[in-house]
DNA sequence: AGCAGAACGGAATGATCCGTTCCAGTGCTA
DNA sequence: TAGCACTGGAACGGATCATTCCGTTCTGCT
């Protein structure tokens, strides 16, 4: 017999949304505020997440699949160019890159999340070199540099949650159109390669963001 | 008689330029990490500055008004275009608006510091406005989106600290081609108001970034 | 050289914070 | 109503850190 009765949020979808939200907010926060924001008590809590960080590993990995289902729904779609974007908005819309951002490092990566980040960076490549290809962005873009863009807009975090995702989707269309500009800077630098983005699921233990 | 002889960095500096390579880093660092950092014991610290805030307070205003002097230095170049580009390159370049991203609202701020910001805000919309009367830039951008894209700079955070300045770079000119394009998509949203960044400002506890 | 006092390094202090565990109560099921 | 799984939230134990303190070292002067 299931615990919770159908159109019912089931108590760990509860968690993690709680989750999501405080985390968000505040990668540092205790467990306890996720409890408050849950509603509930600290046993409800850990009856279910064995621990913090399974709980945020969780969360993250949640994200990371997230990231994998708007990326294929993204691929499905016929025009390259209406792929990326579709891709882009989709990520910065549902927040979910941010998950990865803040959280990264704060757990031991599983084997299954590895998978994930693997596919995850096949399918972002893929919707890149088809835009390229197509010619609708310019060829001097690496599949790397999407992440790039994706941390940038992960960055805008002024006002409440409407506000933020106005501001990004303004910031994602000025970056578009640097992607899709006729007369384009030469980029310095080599573009990111795909393992400089490895160190950020290293374990680090309490603080420390890298840099 | 002075304390240094000259052409050695006071060791005021010598803290500050440690507290600054360590707090960029880690913002919740401890105050015996930049001790450590800057090669003396706690009491050389705490002899010069009173406490931690006053620490964080002062090596944050400095960088303001760096952020000043490279913004009146770029106001003082006749082409628009290069005054612009001179100024975030050179923002971009000295980490200094990273320092801000980073560490306000970890101290109460000073009357003198809300000067500087509002003679920063003022100097910085100079320079947008300058460039968009001369049409070197899209006219639908306001000054305050400056300020998203050295926030979407800051963002960026890969690897060594040449490494860091390179991708940073990279997305810079991707931004500024986005500035400049020939063919604007409509941006959405109103821009960033002054007021909106206002809270940044605000002293809170320990943790806890906005949003 | 010898001294006084300032400056110093780093260990000790005291308070705070937080992950996890524990326990007494609650409500559901049979 | 008895049994039992679940729950909220207080309590525990460990860790962390800003700040202070103390014994030592350095500096400038006689």
């Amino acid at each position: 017999m299931p615990k919770t009765s159908p159109g019912t949020t089931s108590r760990e979808e509860v968690i993690l949304d709680a989750a999501r939200r405080v985390f968000l907010a505040d990668p540092d926060a205790p467990v306890s505020a996720v409890a408050r924001a849950a509603g509930i008590g600290m046993s409800a809590l850990y009856l279910r997440f064995p621990s913090k960080e399974a709980l945020v590993r969780e969360l993250c990995q949640r994200g990371l699949r997230r990231y994998v289902e708007i990326a294929e729904s993204a691929a499905a779609i016929d025009d390259p160019w209406e792929a990326l974007t579709a891709f882009l908005r989709g990520v910065v819309l549902s927040d979910v890159h941010t998950l990865t951002v803040r959280l990264a490092g704060r757990f031991d990566p599983t084997e299954e999340g590895g998978q994930d980040a693997m596919r995850a960076a096949q399918l972002t490549a893929t919707l890149v070199e088809r835009a390229v290809a197509a010619g609708r962005i310019r060829p001097d873009i690496g599949p790397e540099d999407l992440t790039l863009v994706l941390d940038m807009m992960s960055a805008i975090t002024y006002g409440s949650a409407e506000r933020v995702e106005q501001l990004r989707n303004r910031c994602l269309t000025l970056v578009l159109d640097g992607l899709t500009t006729q007369q384009p800077s030469p980029l310095p630098g080599p573009p990111p390669a795909a393992e400089e983005f490895l160190a950020r699921w290293q374990h680090r233990d309490g603080d420390s963001p890298p840099r």
